[in-house]
DNA sequence: TCCTTATGTACAA
DNA sequence: TGTACCTAAGGAC
């Protein structure tokens, strides 16, 4: 259940138990299981994210280009790997460890030219030293589309999922109605920053927080929050609750197939 | 045991 | 805009 900041950690976590070592490839649930016979028993030689997108490397030009969709799911563990599930679309297993994917919207060997073309429609990735965040206000400064839409738009910026979305509008007062053309550059620029931030901050602690300390659970006298999804935020899955910072009721709609949520004091159109 | 839900995307109409 | 696809957990019954 992935936003970038899953991605990103998933290609360091692939890299530290796997890098450099001949790699056993399977796919227990059948559905990889000719591109697994020709990567058994190569090296894993680099891994890389770029938005929701994961790249295995292996040997020169071999890639395993990733994508969990919104139910796809990886699993570490040490060896000795127990016998796969049959849902398990790809294991690799070495002396010390196994690691399997689960129900990925994607999960195919790919070659130098189709991962290019992959980079080339995605925007630029917050958590990507080679990103240019100008590119990004370009597009958005040129839409009549809602700042919320665009956020979830991976041409214009890739990595940001339902909840970073939600949050960072909060954080910056952002009603999310707002039209990207509207928005000036100032206020993009202060919202790619933030992502920068929290989106390492999401690789580094596996979850996404977005509650700055003066509105923690400890300060505001209130209990930290319980919910599968594990962060402390300000309004996602937070519909009909009060707002952290001004008490009224956090509201909730649908915007492209999505939840949406939001404070509509906090955040003025 | 069934139903709903979910941090996503692609494609058809 | 609607629908299809991939999986698993939690809640209702």
């Amino acid at each position: 259940m992935p936003e970038g900041h899953t991605i990103h950690r998933l290609a360091e976590d692939y890299l530290a138990s796997f890098g450099g070592r001949p790699a056993h490839v399977t796919s227990p649930q059948g559905k990889f299981t000719d591109a697994a016979a020709l990567l058994d028993g190569a090296e894993l030689t680099t891994a890389e994210a770029h938005g929701k997108h994961l790249f295995l490397g292996f040997r020169a030009a071999d890639w395993i280009h990733i994508h969990l969709g919104l139910f796809g799911k990886v699993d570490f563990g040490d060896a000795p790997a127990p016998p796969p599930t049959d849902t398990v679309r790809l294991r690799l297993a070495n002396n010390t460890a196994f690691v399997d994917l689960r129900g990925p919207t994607t999960c195919a060997l790919i070659m130098d030219t189709e991962k290019q073309a992959i980079h080339d429609r995605l925007g630029p990735d917050p958590l990507r030293p080679d990103a240019d965040p100008a590119a990004a206000y370009r597009r958005v400064s040129r839409s009549r589309t809602t700042i919320a839409a665009l956020l979830m738009d991976q041409k214009i910026i890739s990595g940001v999922g339902n909840v970073y979305r939600a949050e960072v509008l909060f954080r910056h007062g952002i009603d999310p109605y707002r039209a990207g053309k509207d928005l000036t550059s100032t206020e993009w620029d202060a919202i790619w920053t933030d992502l920068v931030e929290l989106m390492r901050e999401g690789v580094r602690n596996n979850r996404i927080d977005t509650v700055r300390p003066e509105h923690a659970p400890e300060a505001m006298g209130r209990p930290p929050r319980v919910d599968d999804h594990g962060g402390e935020v300000y309004v996602y899955r937070r519909a009909n609750l009060p707002c952290h910072i001004c008490g009224g009721e956090i509201r909730t709609a649908d915007l492209a197939a999505r939840n949406l949520f939001w404070c509509p004091t906090c955040q003025k159109p």
